[in-house]
RNA sequence: GGAGAGGUUCCCGAGUGGCUAAAGGGGACGGGCUGUAAACCCGUUGGCGUAGCCUACGGAGGUUCGAAUCCUCCCCUCUCCA
């Protein structure tokens, strides 16, 4: 195995805070494989680029030669994380949670190597722990410890209610770590309390307590809240590559040094380097970025992927002409002429009469590359190419 | 169990009898400027082939020429007391 102090360095990169780095040194130091643990919620069965933060650091676990568990928390899914949550969350029932479980298995081995992971889901010991031994865990921990945690705190002072369903989430995640006796877990900045939980349980189980490492949050395409289906600011990792390309195109100069540091495998040092070329102007921000798209898509859809994506985006919006592929809608010309507008709803470009209409008066039209402007505009058989804002296109076809 | 507050369009939130398809903000969408960046500016943001009509203010009834606004019952959320 690598040298501790080496390993160290690999595992501090982009983490935010590493407790107790002391010890995980030492742990490192005994050169054999360490058990790491991190838990995934099966709430998001589709995986975007903020889940890949955590999963490209197990990877480098599991590049250094230690023993990673993926954990679904299928069980601790059925209460609903309370985190940073100011009101209680509605549970999953059995059914999505198995579900999106599967799903989640499926996504995982494009960024960890299979022969080496081991998939864990917490049903699997929760689901049958006696309530002799659930009352022996909640006796390991207080009700004013766990009120320490922020949002927790908060909603008490509030008046807010507080499920004591929640109380226990921690608790049995923490549980998790005990159970798979974890040398070391990964979570997000989110998951401080609950890991931390996680080793309190582990000493009063007369284990040796887990280190943690805390990776920051991704922040969506919005630049500001962090990455989440509900929020549809996400980049999903089986995305086709042309939207995978475009959407991180269009980020912010200032998110893409932000994704740099946590998604991207260049080196510290060339990173450095890129920051400061950027800044002195030798390189311009967008070429940057398009590396940066070119990386990412390489990852989740080889080289040939990431090229079509490049390919694309030049297209379209450099060229600002039709992509190679656009669906196409076959329609009937029940009359000689057909309302635009109509067209419009028909192949889904819009969603109403009312929506086509707007569209086409604000200019957001283009028919075979030529702005139309006139909602009473009326169309003659015959294939068009049509365009409704930047990037949504759709080829009609009549079928008569 | 008792007392009170509240449920408005995608979200927040104003509106307490007609001038309200409902202020304002956010988001989203379209246009401009660009590097599909940011910032900024302008516009749009129920539906229907549409000078009109229909559907919308938790649900169901009622009062009225006219209701998001008044009355009755019901459902839901929250707070206080026990």
């Amino acid at each position: 195995m690598m040298e501790a102090v080496k390993q160290l360095e690999i595992i501090k990169r982009g983490a935010s805070e590493i407790i107790v780095e002391e010890e995980l040194l030492k742990k490192l130091e005994r050169g054999v494989p360490l058990r790491v643990k991190a838990g995934f919620d099966p709430t998001a069965p589709d995986i975007h680029l903020g889940h890949t933060v955590l999963m490209e650091k197990m990877r480098q676990f599991q590049d250094l030669g230690h023993e990673i568990i993926f954990l679904i928390g299928d069980f601790t899914g059925l209460i609903g994380d309370p985190t940073g949550k100011s009101e209680t969350r509605k549970p999953l029932t059995s059914e999505d949670v198995a579900r999106n479980a599967l799903t989640y298995k499926e996504q995982i081995f494009k960024i960890l190597d299979p022969e080496k992971t081991r998939v864990e889901f917490n049903s699997r010991w929760m689901g049958i722990l006696k309530p002799e031994e659930f009352i022996k865990l909640t006796s390991q921990y207080t009700v004013a410890r766990i009120l320490e945690r922020e949002d927790f705190k908060q909603r008490f002072q509030n008046q807010s209610p507080i499920g004591i369903h929640e109380f226990l989430y921690p608790l049995i995640q923490g549980y998790d770590s005990v159970h798979l006796k974890a040398d070391i877990e990964l979570g997000g900045t989110d998951q401080k309390f609950n890991l931390i939980v996680g080793r309190e349980l582990q000493k009063a189980y007369g284990q040796a307590p887990q280190s943690i490492v805390l990776m920051p949050l991704l922040e969506g395409l919005d630049g500001v809240k962090k990455m989440s289906k509900s929020l549809n600011n996400y980049i999903g990792i089986s995305e086709p590559p042309q939207q995978m390309f475009g959407k991180i195109m269009s980020i912010t100069d200032e998110l893409m040094l932000r994704y740099y540091e946590l998604l991207s495998h260049i080196s510290n040092e060339k990173l450095e380097q890129l920051k400061e070329d950027i800044k002195s102007g030798s390189v311009h921000p967008m070429m940057a970025k398009e590396s940066l798209a070119m990386e990412i898509t390489e990852r989740y859809h080889g080289k040939e992927g990431a090229l079509k994506g490049k390919e694309e985006f030049d297209l379209v919006f450099r060229k600002k002409e039709a992509p190679d592929e656009v669906p196409v809608f076959k329609m009937v010309w029940d009359e000689e002429h057909i309302w635009l507008p109509r067209i419009l709803k028909l192949s889904g470009l819009a969603q109403s009469f009312s929506e086509a209409q707007r569209l086409i008066k604000q200019g957001g039209i283009k028919i075979d590359g030529q702005k139309f402007t006139d909602p009473e505009a009326k169309l003659p058989k015959g294939p068009y190419l049509l365009m409704a804002g930047k990037r949504r296109f759709v080829k009609i076809e009549p079928l008569n």
